[in-house]
DNA sequence: GTGAAAGCGCTAACAG
DNA sequence: CTGTTAGCGCTTTCAC
């Protein structure tokens, strides 16, 4: 089966008795063209039902009017508000986006970056997997002149500006909080700490515990493991089993905290009479379940947002000097039911 | 800030004394090309940290090797599935993916079909918005010859195949369900009616309901709405406030049951003592809360799947003739607490 | 097995 | 204001 070819603007040249350089300048609103022709030649191309070949005009052009994004999975609630505000920014300032997602797996984000790479979008935002121990693919990005931004999480290792939320502070927050309801056991499940994000929570939740008088022996357990539901539930009861005592549950994604929260329930712990248990990044069923989990809410849609705006400040611009900037912007404490001490 | 020019075939052509055309034919594994050129230049290809330009290849190859999909956003579970299902399917077999979010808009849908039209992908998979009534669109797709696959949601009045769920018989069997769980006035929330699946689900409730001798005026309440969450709780209000009666509530989406049950919960009213409330498309929430909500597990991964596997057989065999067959999918009725009877 | 040359559809000097 | 011309980087005949 032949494809249909698509009108092109020599098709419109022709009809019009034109030439097709009129007929682009036309077409893209050229100052210096006969309002007369610039109508005749739209309305043919209307009739023509023509569509531009943006792979021509950017070919030509160098610049693809495009946006590469990579994240871990749209799945997370946070990624996928930190998508919408990508998009309606970029949109509204004539880009296009394109979303790549690792699966938080390093090789995949190489093969993303690559694919990036080669359909020549004009930058890059990325909040890389966690997992990901090398940065060659990054720095590649660089050595290309590609401006690179992190959104929410980062390596330290690469020289890139940062969209960041305020993870160290927030977590300190939580944990003051947790502390005034009275807890004198803390039991933190955590992701991998070289990642960015948990390793400044975690820093920001011991400089609290410390400041509180905490012994980081005898007042804290740490399990580390990757934040997915069933860890949740693995790491309490691993504590459980080895008769270790704790009177709240700090899971480091709102996952984690419910998977925790529903084994407690089934084991005849209250919540929060015996134990509190908090989250991170606000899911949606962390306000729906009972009792509703406090967390943390994330600009993810101003992160978006500000992380386009930067790059296409950027790359109008052209000023190198303030690419290593940092912006944090602040996330909420979002104090429900689960962590409100009634004894 | 000038950018650095990215390496073309040309530079590797140059640096080896050879033809740019043999350096193509080299890396692209050409079989007429000796091995000892074909190692050359791959190794200096690498040196030069080459990254082929994919704008000007699939120009010149007029084929993008990219399939477009569109659909309301991604937030929602189903459709995020769905998408790793078209991802995993595409990539295996060398095709990218570019995914554009209607959010439920008509214009914005319409502007991303030319966006795609004009980006020459291969295919295009599409998810209708809810509130789509012209398909001028959607046609226009078909007159370039473009292929074109529904899935999950469709049009009618547009030729095309599509891949679908079993909405009409899993609704049968929900609502049947809930019959034989005794339920005796069934209070239905819907979305638009005039859209596929909605018609769909209603249709299968109607007639399950007539085969079980209900009476279509005294036994049923339909309140048509936007599936979000709050209108969830405001159609239980509404039918408070009116002191009808109803021993079950049947969401046409999660977020409006859970709503729902958290509406009746307050209001002292038990679930599922009292009413049984069931929801649609299995989002994670609906396990996590308590009651957990029976609700229709759909196969999202797998329609994303069989799409992109029809769309890529239909663009090797050039096969017009199949070109208008539906595929459906199995749903699964997942009961849980919510709907079982204990009184 | 490799080279020469044409051209995918578009834009942007440079003329006039 | 419009036409001429020359590519953007790549693939693909057609030669040899």
């Amino acid at each position: 089966m032949e494809r249909k070819k698509p009108t092109t603007i020599h098709d419109i040249a022709k009809a019009l008795n034109l030439n097709s350089s009129t007929v682009s300048r036309a077409l893209n609103n050229h100052p210096r063209i006969s309002e007369k022709t610039r109508l005749m030649v739209q309305k043919t191309a209307k009739k023509l039902a023509y569509q531009p070949n943006s792979m021509a005009a950017n070919l030509r052009k160098s610049s693809s009017k495009t946006i590469g994004v990579v994240i871990p999975r749209i799945s997370r609630h946070f990624f996928s508000q930190a998508i919408s505000g990508i998009e309606e920014t970029a949109y509204a300032e004539g880009y296009s986006v394109v979303i790549c997602q690792s699966m938080e797996n390093e090789k995949r984000e190489i093969r993303n970056i690559d694919t990036l790479i080669s359909s020549r979008v004009d930058g890059i935002l990325i909040s890389p997997a966690i997992g990901t121990k090398s940065y060659k693919h990054l720095n590649q990005i660089k050595e290309r002149d590609i401006p690179l931004f992190f959104f929410d999480r980062y390596i330290e290792e690469v020289d890139a500006s940062k969209i960041l939320t305020d993870d160290f502070k927030i977590a300190r927050q939580l944990a003051q909080h947790l502390i005034d309801q009275g807890c004198k056991k803390m039991a933190v499940i955590t992701g991998d700490r070289q990642a960015s994000i948990y390793r400044d929570r975690i820093n920001g939740i011991y400089e609290t515990l410390k400041e509180n008088g905490f012994n980081m022996e005898s007042q804290l357990l740490i399990k580390e493991t990757e934040l997915i539901y069933e860890n949740g539930e693995q790491a309490i009861r691993e504590w459980l089993k080895q008769g270790v005592e704790f009177d709240a549950v700090l899971g480091l994604s709102d996952m984690v905290a419910i998977s925790a929260l529903k084994v407690l329930q089934e084991e005849g712990i209250k919540v929060p009479e015996d134990v509190m248990v908090a989250g991170f990044s606000n899911e949606p069923a962390s306000a729906l379940i009972s009792p509703a989990i406090t967390t943390v809410g994330q600009p993810a849609y101003e992160i978006g947002q500000l992380a386009v705006k930067k790059l296409l400040h950027f790359l109008k611009e052209e000023n190198p000097m303030d690419a290593h900037e940092i912006a944090i912007l602040k996330s909420e404490l979002i104090i429900r039911e689960s962590t409100i001490r009634t004894k």
